[in-house]
DNA sequence: CGTTGTGAAATGATTCACAGCT
DNA sequence: AGCTGTGAATCATTTCACAACG
C-alpha cells in the first residue's frame, strides 16, 4: 500500500487529497520535488550508484538482463549494507517485492526518472584547458543525457580551434549563447581566480546549476546548486587516509 | 556483512585514553601521533578546504600576510558556520589563541603537516586519455606535494608518445615502475571494466592508497584507502539537485 | 527459505551557548 | 570588545531487528 507515514521518511502524497500516484512508478515532477524534500544528502549520491551498477549489469547481461535485483546483490557491488539500500529505495515508493526483489528493469526505470536521466540537460563548459578538454571529450556523459553544447575560453590562441569536434568560443559569447541554447547547467574548468566571475556570470544568463572544478568556495547571488569536483582536495583526503593507514572506501567531491 | 564494515569513518584509535590533549605539538613533531583521534570524514574533507583557503589567501597577500586568522573569517569563506571550524580546528590541537585567533602562519603549517603537505607523494597515473592526461598536465599538483612519477596506458598508439613532457609507458610495466619509484598513490584513469584489474595490480606492487575516476566501486583484497571521482554522477546528483530547485552548495565525490 | 519495508535504537555530525582568555 | 574550545543539545543518518510477504 502507497502508505503515508506519520513521521518522516517515504514517499509521494504530503498531503490529503491529490492521489496522482495511482500509477504505479510513475510518479511526476511536482510528486518528485515534494519527495526530494525527504531526500537524505548522502541517498541522493548513492541514488546515483545505484543506477550506475544497474546500467552496468544492464550492459553487461544484453538481452538476458536478469528478472530482479536484491538489496543485497546491490550492497554488495557498492560496497554498502542492504539495509541501506532498501531504506534508499524505500525513498522512491513502494517499489520492491518482498521475497522477490526489485524488478530491474522497473528500478532502472524509476531511478532514471527520479534522477534526470530520462531528460536532455544542456549544458556549456567554460575553460578549455586540460579538464575542459577532458570533460567535453568525455562521451559516456551524452548517453546520460548531458550535452555539452558550448565550450568556451579566453586564449585567443585557443578560441577557434576544435575540442572533441566542436569550436572553442570567446567567453564573450558566454550569455549570448547560453540564452540561445537554453543551456541549464555550466561546466566551470577555469582557473581559481576567474570562477566566481564567471560562475556569476552563467547564472545571471540563465543557468540553474553550476559544476565546479575550480579549487574555490563559489557563492552567487542568485543561489543554484553548486557541485565541486575538486582534484587536490581528493588527493589530500587520500594522503591523509593512507597516513592514519585507514583502510576503507570513500567517495569524494570536493 | 560479517566482519568487515562498509566503512564511513575512521575509527583508528591507537591510543584509548586520551586525557585531554596536554600535548600540543606546535614544532614539527609527529603529527599523526598526537592526533590519535577518531576524526569524522567530513571533517577531513574541510581540513583541506582551509588550508586551500590560506594557501590562496597567503599567495594574494604576499609578503603581507596577516598575523592570525579568526574561524569566522574561515567560515564565511568557506559557506561554513565559524563553530564547524573551530571544531575541526581543535581536532589538530590547542592551536588558536582565545580572544585572538589562530596564528596564520602556525595553522597553515599545522594543516600542511597534518594533510601531509609537506611531504613528498610519489603518484603513478594508469591511463593516459583525457582525464588521464589532465591530470599529469595539472601543474598544481606538483605545489601540493603530489608528484607523478610515471604515466601509463595500453593503446600502442600511445604509448611512446609524450604526454606533458612525460614518456607514456606501457602498463606491463606497471609494477615494476611502481616498486623502482616507490610510488605510493596511484590514480586510475582508465575504463571501468579496467578499472578492478589495474586497482588490484597497483596495490599489489605495492601502492598504497587509490584515487579512482572510473565509474565503479573498487575493493581490492589488500585494503587501502581508496577515493573515487565520478564525474557523471557529480553531474547526476547536480541535475537532481537542479529539478528539486534546491538551493546551496554541495561539495561532492563520487 | 529469501526478501522488502520500517519502526526503533544506535551512531554520527553539527549547532548552540557560554566559560574563560586576550 | 572579539575570540577559542567544548560540553550539551539538536539534528541527521545508519544500523538493527523483525513482521509480513512470496
Amino acid at each position: 500500500m502507497p502508505g503515508r507515514t506519520p513521521d518522516d521518511h517515504l514517499d509521494l502524497d504530503p498531503d490529503p487529497g491529490n492521489g496522482d500516484s495511482a500509477f504505479v512508478g510513475e510518479a511526476g515532477i511536482d510528486a518528485l520535488a515534494e519527495l526530494g524534500r525527504r531526500i537524505p544528502r548522502p541517498a541522493i549520491r548513492r541514488l546515483s550508484l545505484y543506477l550506475r551498477e544497474i546500467d552496468a549489469r544492464a550492459e553487461e547481461a544484453g538481452a538476458a538482463v536478469p528478472r530482479t535485483i536484491s538489496s543485497r546483490v546491490l550492497a554488495k557491488a557498492l560496497g554498502l549494507t542492504d539495509a541501506q539500500v532498501r531504506k534508499d529505495l524505500a525513498l522512491l515508493g513502494q517499489i520492491g517485492q518482498s521475497g522477490v526483489g526489485y524488478g530491474f528493469e522497473e528500478l532502472q526505470g524509476r531511478l532514471r526518472e527520479v534522477l534526470g536521466s530520462d531528460l536532455r540537460w544542456t549544458c556549456v563548459v567554460v575553460g578549455a584547458g586540460n579538464i575542459g578538454r577532458a570533460v567535453v571529450a568525455y562521451a559516456r556523459l551524452a548517453d546520460r543525457g548531458f550535452h555539452v553544447a558550448d565550450i568556451f575560453d579566453t586564449d585567443p590562441r585557443v578560441v577557434g580551434t576544435l575540442v572533441a569536434g566542436r569550436l572553442v568560443r570567446p567567453v564573450d559569447e558566454l550569455e549570448a549563447r547560453i540564452a540561445a541554447t537554453s543551456a541549464e547547467l555550466a561546466l566551470i574548468a577555469v582557473p581559481a581566480d576567474a570562477a566566481r566571475d564567471i560562475a556569476r556570470r552563467a547564472v545571471d544568463a540563465g543557468v540553474r546549476g553550476l559544476l565546479n572544478f575550480a579549487p574555490v568556495h563559489l557563492e552567487v547571488e542568485t543561489r543554484v546548486p553548486i557541485v565541486t569536483v575538486d582534484l587536490t582536495s581528493a588527493l589530500q583526503q587520500l594522503a591523509f587516509l593512507v597516513r592514519l593507514d585507514a583502510t576503507g572506501t570513500s567517495d569524494s567531491f570536493e
